[in-house]
DNA sequence: GAGTCGTGGGA
DNA sequence: TTCCCAAGACT
């Protein structure tokens, strides 16, 4: 079997199967992707739509949102979760017109440092709004290479020197089959080759599978840990931050004290979405998102 | 490098 | 019901 080979199979099934997401289209600006991209850090492709959607139509250019105050772009933000990613792209929305002249930048260097983009936000930019040729390395892609190369059923887990070499080594050498496989295979882990439940039946790959070929053998590899939730901070932060969302005027303290008991997390937690940069104190000793 | 950081839906 | 996890970034 040969790359080429491997190129074909993934290329033919995208072209056929993928979806038809907004950002994915000809028309889609730069800045588009970006949000886009962003947006989708952990977060699933359904719950982004809608938001994206009202984001593009109120805000169509990195000025536009960099005119507003950042506790807008937390209030639209919504229920998407994580909700520094939305201080970060008003703040890289900020870069971008004091630095690259209003535009989202196209090169890898000035992408990544911008403020909520790593080496995959980066890399996924770059390759779907510049054409760049370049290994775009998300969670789908390390599950199919580690299933149809490596052979085992997920990945380690946190990226490897290994696995950036095996992207790279994969990667088409033209730009226009590049940026293909790049979103052909990521599709093809979310679609296809999932977390849980792989639908091999229908995947272009299911002969030349190395994990199928061997059987489907567990996976071994250290336990994965799972994040708690009932309890946290992360869920006080949630539950701090909704309120001020969901608040048109600023909300006073008594109403702050009635979304968690424990006073000492409580507070705990206001601090710390204050030093983030996610809640405002005001004099009056109310609290708002940010002006 | 291990921990932290939201949210909601499907298995 | 409980658990897992969904296009990661940052410290």
């Amino acid at each position: 079997m040969s790359v080429s080979d491997l190129h074909d199979a993934v290329l033919d099934w995208y072209a056929e199967a993928q979806r038809d997401l907004p950002w994915r289209r000809p028309d889609c600006s730069p800045w588009g992707v970006f949000v886009s991209e962003v947006m989708l850090q952990q977060t699933p492709v359904v719950r982004v739509l809608p938001v994206w959607e009202e984001w593009m139509a109120r805000w169509p250019t990195p000025a536009d949102l960099a005119g507003v105050a950042s506790g807008e772009a937390v209030r639209a933000w919504g229920r998407l979760g994580y909700p520094r990613r939305a201080l970060r792209l008003h703040a890289a929305a900020t870069a971008m017109v004091e630095r690259h002249d209003g535009e989202v930048p196209s090169n890898l260097v000035d992408l990544q440092a911008l403020p909520g983009v790593g080496t995959y936000t980066a890399a996924a930019v770059a390759a779907f709004a510049f054409g760049i040729r370049v290994p775009v390395v998300d969670t789908n892609v390390r599950r199919v290479h580690a299933r149809a190369v490596t052979g085992v059923e997920h990945p380690a887990p946190s990226l490897t020197r290994a696995e950036s070499d095996l992207a790279a080594s994969l990667l088409p050498d033209s730009e226009s089959e590049a940026r293909l496989w790049n979103v052909g295979v990521m599709e093809l882990g979310a679609l296809v080759c999932t977390a849980r439940g792989p639908r091999c039946d229908d995947c272009p790959l299911l002969g030349r599978c190395a994990w199928v070929l061997a059987g489907r053998p567990a996976y071994d590899g250290p336990p994965r840990r799972g994040q708690k939730w009932a309890g946290t901070d992360r869920q006080v932060r949630g539950r701090i931050v909704q309120l001020l969302r969901e608040s048109d005027e600023p909300v006073s303290r008594a109403e702050v004290e009635k979304v968690w008991s424990d006073e000492i997390q409580r507070e705990r937690c206001l601090d710390g979405l204050v030093a983030d940069g996610l809640v405002e104190p005001m004099s009056d000793n109310r609290f708002r998102l940010p002006a």
